[in-house]
DNA sequence: CCGTGTGAAGTCCTTCACAGCT
DNA sequence: AGCTGTGAAGGACTTCACACGG
C-alpha cells in the first residue's frame, strides 16, 4: 500500500508514539522547532537513537538546524496510520472495558468505537456514547459491516482465546488483549497483551533489595 | 537481603511471571513434573530461554527429567517476591483506578492494597473493600504509616508527574503508571508505564498493511 | 559551527549445540 | 535415552564517531 518498512521493531514503534505525544506538546506550547538532543533530554533517551528511528521512514531532518515540529507531527501521523480514522471495537464492557471505553471515547484521536460486546444479556442493547452493546455471539455478524480491524479484549480469562478467535474470524487483524492469559493467534493477526500482575510482580522483585 | 542476581532483565523477569502462571495452571490440572520443551510449546517461547531464564537463580531441574512444578512455583514465588506480602496503594479512583482496585482485590495474591487516594473531597472516606480513600493531599502522612512500597497511579496527566514526586517521597519504590505521560524518577526508584494509546498506534501501524 | 544521517563498533539478548547427570 | 545446564555462535538493538549539508 504504502512504501513504508514493514520490519520495524516493536521497541521503535512504541518510541515514535511517544515522540508523537512530545512533539504535540511542544507543539502547544508554541515552539516550532527542535534538535533531536532537546527531544532526548524531554524522556530519558539517547538523541542518535531518536534519529535512527525517524531515519527509517525517509529524511525530515534539516542539518545544522533540527526538525520542524508541526511536519514531523504530520509524517509521525501518517506513518503510524493515524491520519485515517481508526474503527475499534471492545470486547467485554465488564469495570475496566467501561474504563476503556470512557476514556478513548474522550480522548478520541484517529481511533473511534464502533461497538461494543458483552455476555451480559442486560447491558446488550443499551447506548454508550455512539456506539451499541451487542451480545458476544453477534460478533460474526456485527464485525464486518463495522469495517473495524482493531479489538480491544477485556473479557475474563476463561473466554479470552474463544473470543479472540471469534474476533479474527470475523476479520478483527489486531488485538488489545487485557486478560492475563497467552493469546495464541496466528502470524498475521498482531496481539498485544497488557498484564497488571505482570507488571506488579516486577515491580515487586525490585522493591526486594 | 538475599543473594539473588539483581541485574534481572526486564524481558526475563516479565517472562518468570508467565512461567509462574503456567505453571499455576499445570499444577491445577494435576500436572506433578514439566520439562522446558512442554513449556516452551504452551505458550510460543524456545526451551533454552526458560532455562537460560531459571538458571539465573540456580539449579532446579532434574537432568533427564524436567522440573517438578509444585517446587518451582514455590521457588519462582520467592525470587518475585510473592511470598512475601505486598502492600500497594492506588492513587485516582476513577473509572480506570476503581476498576485495578476491584481486579486486585478478587485476585489478591500477594499483593494487598492498603490504601487509596484521589483528589475528589465528595469520594473521600468512603470504603472501599477492605482500604480507606484519602484525599491525594494526606499522601505524606499516610503512606509511611502503611509500609506501602508500591503505587499504582491512575491520576489525570496533568498531575501525574507531580503525585509521583509525592509518592516516592513519602517512601514508595516503585510505581505502575496508567497516565499518558513519561514519568521522571530518580534511578533508585522503579517506573513502569502501562500506555494504552501506545499500544493502539503500535496496531493501527501494523493494520495498515 | 551546528545538527542530521549513517556505517562501524559495542552491548544485550536469544539460539545453538553439546557436555553431563539421571 | 531424555533433559538440564552452559559456553559459543548468532542476531537484534543501541551507541559511537564522523561525514555531510545548512
Amino acid at each position: 500500500m504504502s512504501d513504508q518498512p514493514t520490519d520495524v521493531s516493536p521497541l521503535s514503534l512504541n518510541r515514535l508514539s511517544i515522540y508523537l505525544r512530545c512533539l504535540t506538546q511542544l507543539r502547544d506550547q508554541g515552539i516550532a522547532r527542535v534538535s533531536s538532543k532537546q527531544l532526548a533530554k524531554q524522556f530519558q533517551l539517547s538523541a542518535p537513537l531518536i534519529r535512527k528511528d525517524l531515519t527509517q521512514f525517509g529524511e525530515f531532518g534539516i542539518r545544522g538546524t533540527g526538525y520542524e515540529v508541526e511536519a514531523l507531527i504530520t509524517r509521525l501521523r501518517t506513518i503510524l496510520g493515524l491520519d485515517r480514522e481508526q474503527r475499534i471495537v471492545v470486547v467485554g464492557m465488564g469495570r475496566l472495558g467501561g474504563a476503556l471505553a470512557r476514556y478513548l471515547e474522550l480522548n478520541r484521536g484517529a481511533f473511534r468505537i464502533v461497538a461494543a460486546f458483552d455476555s451480559d444479556r442486560r447491558k446488550v442493547g443499551s447506548k454508550v456514547g455512539a456506539f451499541k452493546i451487542h451480545h458476544v455471539s453477534e460478533v460474526p455478524q456485527v464485525i464486518p459491516n463495522t469495517g473495524a480491524k482493531i479489538a480491544v479484549l477485556t473479557v475474563p480469562p476463561r473466554s479470552a482465546q474463544r473470543t479472540c478467535d471469534a474476533l479474527t474470524e470475523a476479520g478483527i487483524r489486531a488485538v488489545l488483549n487485557f486478560a492475563p492469559v497467552q493469546l495464541q493467534v496466528n502470524p498475521e493477526i498482531r496481539a498485544r497483551s497488557v498484564d497488571v500482575r505482570i507488571h506488579l510482580e516486577e515491580l515487586a522483585f525490585f522493591v526486594q533489595s
